[in-house]
DNA sequence: AGTCCCACTGTCAGATTCTGGCAGCAGCCG
DNA sequence: CGGCTGCTGCCAGAATCTGACAGTGGGACT
């Protein structure tokens, strides 16, 4: 094996770690050196990997995404930077920021001239319009990759408010408006919440009892009545 | 120098030869030995990258972006997928195609447990709205990228038509409608262009005799003037 | 046809790099 | 304190990479 692919193997074996693992062990299952393996780590972390190391303790990566050299065609290159620019317009001001740093990284790992032609890139992004949201809409991002219940006061298009307590697992992007999806235990079924309309937002700590991924799939199950989709 | 190193550089050296360049030229270039060179072309393309040989001519590279080992954060991979989505789901075919080719080479590359997360990602686009254009908007990026100049009919707002000939440099996203930006000819000055007015498209094989960012840079401090500025 | 240039492959000795084991230092914990 | 761990320097052997040579086949030009 490479050692280049042992990298990549270093790094998917530590994602399966959630604990902090010892460099002894990480070294047994890969099949190499303790020395060896610091070195590794070493290699990794000049690349950009999130790897913590503490004495005492082991290894832990922070959650991340560590993509091999790949390869784009200019289109596809176009059109990753247009999305992006698109979210960094978007009232979300974290997923924004994600977006420009996104951008970024990316810049800063090509050659001059590329980057001149990224910065110079003629698809422009008009100005987000449309309702902004009073709420943090990040709060309602993190609630739903932590699959946590999430609090808050709903005015629905009538005017009438309601407290409601939901499952978020999903948040729409339209042109106009945002909109959480998630089941409500007040009614017991999926509701869709416009992000304009929320107030006084309340993330618990509380999981709910579900998988993200399945409500998902059995709330996408009911949009196959004409109901208009979302999509995905 | 490590030998991933250079074969970043060699992708680089590549990029910068227009026309196909012996594989002599080449290793001199990089001061390595012919054999080395035939070694490295073999590993780039094993990688993934488009690069032709052909003999008694020379070696090519297709036109693309490689990317060298990346890391991103959770949100900024988000951003990323959310922001290819938009894309994907917007009027221009061979863009959104490309969005969608961008995103499925990303989940290619990624174990298995992340690319389902990449799949289930719970940020979703809603339907493009506005009008749909009758033209071929890939042509005009295309013109865009060779500063080819691009002639068709136009209907304003007030309903009038002319003929125009324009040297288009950018492409504007709006909500409900993509404007092309571009320099006309007849009006001697910079001029929008709503897509779905435009009709006739004529994407010739003249090169326009200016530089595309050194018109949208002209352009833009023409939008310090408190017009809305469209951004980028 | 003949010639030149070129991509591409096999082989092999020498240069280079990588690896594993050892020793040692420092931080954290019970 | 002792046990566990991260981390670094060092060095000999293993693995890999490199350059040079020889050879094959394809395209282009004369």
């Amino acid at each position: 094996m490479s050692r280049s692919a042992r990298l990549l193997d270093l790094i998917q074996l530590l994602r399966r770690h959630r604990r902090p693992v010892s460099g002894r062990t990480l070294a047994g299952e890969m099949g190499i050196s303790i020395r060896t393996l610091y070195r590794d780590i070493a290699t990794l972390q000049g690349q950009g990997a999130p790897i913590e190391g503490e004495a005492g303790l082991g290894y832990v990566l922070r959650p991340g995404f560590m993509l091999p050299p790949l390869m784009f065609t200019d289109e596809e290159i176009e059109a990753i930077v247009l999305g992006s620019r698109w979210v960094a317009k978007q009232p979300d001001s974290r997923l924004s920021a994600a977006a420009t740093d996104a951008l970024a990284k990316i810049a800063a790992v090509l050659p001059d001239d590329l980057r001149e032609e990224l910065d110079a890139s003629t698809l422009l992004v008009g100005p987000a319009a449309g309702a902004v949201e009073g709420i943090d809409l990040s709060l309602v991002r993190q609630a739903i990759r932590n699959e946590r219940k999430l609090g808050f006061l709903y005015r629905d298009a009538g005017g009438a408010a309601s407290e409601r307590m939901v499952w978020p697992f999903a948040l729409g992007f339209f042109d106009k408006v945002r909109v959480v999806v998630a089941w409500c235990e007040a009614r017991q079924d999926f509701r869709h919440f416009r992000a304009d309309r929320i107030s006084g937002l309340n993330a618990t700590d509380v999981r709910y009892p579900r998988r993200r991924q399945a409500l998902l799939r059995e709330w996408r199950t009911t949009l196959d009545t004409p109901r208009s989709p979302p999509g995905g």
